[in-house]
DNA sequence: CTGAAAGCGCTAACAC
DNA sequence: GTGTTAGCGCTTTCAG
């Protein structure tokens, strides 16, 4: 039995526009009425269809969170899982839905706009891992929906959520160089990411403070992945670097294990300091000393700055930069206990 | 500039209803007037409006997924990142969108029902991960939404999609009486799950068809993950087994960990067969020995049947049990090559 | 404070 | 083949 308002109205004895008022929670209408109301309403089990809903209203309550085709890394990446988290919790706290589009081709990309969009379907949209020049950035910014970046686009005039990557790139070198280490090296992420220059960069800076710069034969990029970090150390230990700065944790993994099997153990024989803060980087062995992001968090600030966009309390570009933070374990600190501590 | 049938009709020269047919494809419209209309509405970039569109029609186009609060797993456990992958590329062919809901508290669990399902926001659900006796999972298949859960449920009547979790036990304890190992332990998944019991009752099965019988002193029971599965080795190890099958492949990791702490060499000491078919298990050191289960197509496999469900192809309850596969590699096979292969 | 009435943009009979 | 006409269930003026 699908109810209406005016089926409420008609069992509570007012119209459905006192209805509409007291499911709304406008004012202007009786105590008791409300109340009589609201009782029907409980007892029927009554819930406004969302169809006529958003049609008269033109919003949806629902935002879309888009995670780009080329991110297989989702298989593997706790990121994404993380940050889909902090997303989802935001989004039920603030009373939307959200809607997931990965997608698995260029085509599929292409598509948003026209079916999703443009179908006034969603009142915002949260993108995730942007490509630089990504050409459905430049569709979404073109057009009038509310739209969040997560992680610094390439691109100005947009609004994003992201972490001080390049803060933590100087704080990684700075730990570094303070704990004694002079021949410093970059087990780099890729810099066709902003996430991967900007560590690239705060790192370089951070160094320089230290009236240091970064030797080239020193720096070897990875992909994020483990196996690609895994690879990079190989080339990389032989220039026998005594610390190094490898910009995710997961490569950071990937360069412990080379550096295993070549015997070189850590940090007596090279400190290393990854990047992300992920759970494992606790139970590696030894436990790593990071840079932790607040992932979960970057997402919940996604949603917030998208509702403030889409609600009119903001407008866009709105710019927001989460602190990173050092947490100091065994990878760089002998002395540490066997788990690792925070500092 | 918000376009309606209206306007694009007028542009062609035609009523709005003509320009309807035409988007939806249907017969009796003289092929120029269609030819023009979908000119127009090439050129104007028009989509119709959802929310007027579902409305009258009744559908959303969108359907629900499910993963409910206790599912911290979704942080670590790469299962639910190939599962929504799958499940997200079926709804990207089947014309859906997904909408996602992790809910965090009972509360929230709770609320589901009456905000959205009520609403009639959703064409279908499906739901993942239900414990036994799930309230959620009660509420739901007292209504009439098209429900599909992965994973077989405690109760009957409801559609689901499920890997042969009980031949996969089978397989499993075959395979490790054929290697011609006598004393086989099981690191079992919780028994509170029908995944965990059904691969126990088949591993039990498998070693009744070998003649032989599961010595309870060779049995423990891990959760699921890599620090359960260590643990839970710990404690097998006193027993030594000279073959175990490991639930899942996580916990099979951790029980690798443990074994190694311990000195004991896989397989030559101890054979391991896990369950999962998770990439990492091609990775592990020695490979892993496993149960494949086809996620990704379990999802997509769920999606297909809900669609079913939506549209009367089929009707509830719909049961699908998907195959596993045996995948040897090194740990019960020292005469593999290094990185383990398939047989 | 409350009700009547006018749409939101679309689909689906029903006429022509 | 094509246009006309009712609504789908809700919000929102506008009267009272």
């Amino acid at each position: 039995m699908k109810l209406t308002l005016e089926d409420i109205g008609r069992l509570a004895g007012v119209s459905r526009s006192t209805v509409s008022r007291v499911i709304n929670n406008q004012p202007n209408v009786h105590d008791d009425v409300r109340a009589n109301v609201l009782e029907v309403i409980e007892r029927t089990g009554y819930a406004p269809n969302a169809a006529a809903r958003s049609l008269v209203s033109g919003r949806s309550g629902v935002i879309g969170l888009v995670i780009p085709s080329r991110v297989h890394a989702i298989f593997e990446d706790p990121y994404f899982s993380r940050l889909i988290q902090g997303i989802s919790a935001a989004s039920n706290s603030s009373g939307n839905m959200l809607s997931l589009f990965l997608f698995q081709s260029a085509e599929e990309e292409t598509d948003l706009y026209p079916r999703v969009v443009k179908a006034g379907f969603l009142d915002g949209l949260i993108v995730t891992a942007t490509r630089m020049g990504d050409p459905l950035l430049a569709s979404l910014t073109g057009s009038d929906l509310p739209v969040v970046i997560v992680g610094r686009p390439d691109t100005g005039g947009v609004s994003y959520v992201d972490v001080d990557n390049h803060d933590g790139g100087v704080k990684a070198a700075v730990h570094l160089y303070e704990l004694g280490h002079r021949k410093i090296g970059l087990l780099g992420a890729p810099v066709s990411t902003t996430a991967g220059l900007d560590r690239l960069n705060g790192f370089v800076q951070g160094l320089a403070t230290c009236g240091m710069a970064l030797d080239p034969k020193l720096r070897v990029d990875g992909d994020f992945s483990e196996s690609g970090g895994y690879e990079a150390m190989q080339k990389l230990a032989k220039q026998r670097p005594d610390a190094v700065f490898a910009a995710s944790d997961t490569m950071a993994f990937g360069a412990l294990r080379a550096l295993q099997e070549h015997g070189i153990s850590v940090p007596q024989d090279m400190a290393i300091v990854g990047f992300d803060g992920m759970p494992a980087s606790e139970k590696s062995i030894p436990a790593l000393t990071t840079i932790r992001q607040p992932v979960a968090e970057t997402g919940t600030r996604a949603v917030q700055v998208l509702n403030d966009l889409i609600s009119g309390a903001a407008s866009a570009p709105v710019v927001e930069i989460l602190p990173v933070e050092l947490v100091v374990r065994q990878s760089t600190d002998s002395t540490a206990p066997a788990l690792g501590g925070r500092r």
